[in-house]
DNA sequence: TCTATTGTCCTAGTTCACTAGAACAATCTG
DNA sequence: CAGATTGTTCTAGTGAACTAGGACAATAGA
């Protein structure tokens, strides 16, 4: 089961975020096809936002096509995201944290690191 | 000289793109202490978004102690971030690179990069 | 069938991010 | 000094995110 942590005061909107951990989940194999996302009620009482913002990021997921709502029993995980296969994300997770692990102990900070990631990705210098 | 990119429509407010870009330019090195940030007007033009937009970008900096604003002269980087030190980063921006390339080769997405990162930082399975 | 659980909808209202446009104040340059 | 450039302030308004609380609808299970 997935258990949502809303950071209230980030300045993002707290649906965003619901939409986002669902989605990460779904790429990491957390969740898979099948899989029950946590009852509206439940969010609600785990993260303190209202119902309707919770539905709103249910429902753009169900938009996206990667859940879908069944009245009665749930919300549950449908479509795929990303090659979650363990096979293949096992090892390279295994290379990242001995790469994170240098890095940490090269003295870089989180934040750092998502910067440095992001130039990366990006494409270098640009 | 840094260049902003606001993605509007994102959902996350203008304003705290527009920081976290110079902080993480500051991160990377790109903007160093007395380096000067681009024109309240300057970014207007760029990036169209509205002048207090960015004014509460560069206010919140400035309140971080980042920056430093002169009437009449523009806006300064003041401190420090992170351990910038290039000889530190380059050969770690270097392996993190390989690694990246190891991983879009076996079908990864940059979200898939990315969720792993945050799983990896946050302590596995937390 | 009855009951609990679940998703869903509705109305009303508040807060905040952001826009728009104008004006002022300090500094630099010539 | 004069003019351009820069940060700063102000007022007014729009729209979206979010809250609050209640009610309805479909499903599962006893």
């Amino acid at each position: 089961m997935v258990e949502f942590h809303v950071d209230r005061g980030s300045g993002f909107p707290a649906y965003l975020q619901l939409g986002q951990q669902v989605r990460e989940a779904m790429r990491l194999g957390w969740l898979q096809p099948g899989d029950r996302l946590p009852t509206v009620r439940d969010v609600v009482a785990t993260s303190g936002v209202n119902a309707n913002t919770v539905l709103k990021a249910y429902r753009e997921l169900e938009l996206a096509g990667l859940v879908e709502a069944r009245q009665g029993s749930g919300t549950f995980v449908k479509g795929t995201l990303g090659s979650a296969a363990p096979e293949v994300l096992d090892p390279l997770r295994e290379g990242l944290a001995k790469w994170v692990a240098e890095a940490r102990s090269a003295g870089l900070e989180d934040e750092d690191i998502y910067a440095l990631l992001r130039e990366v990705l990006s494409g270098g210098a640009q």
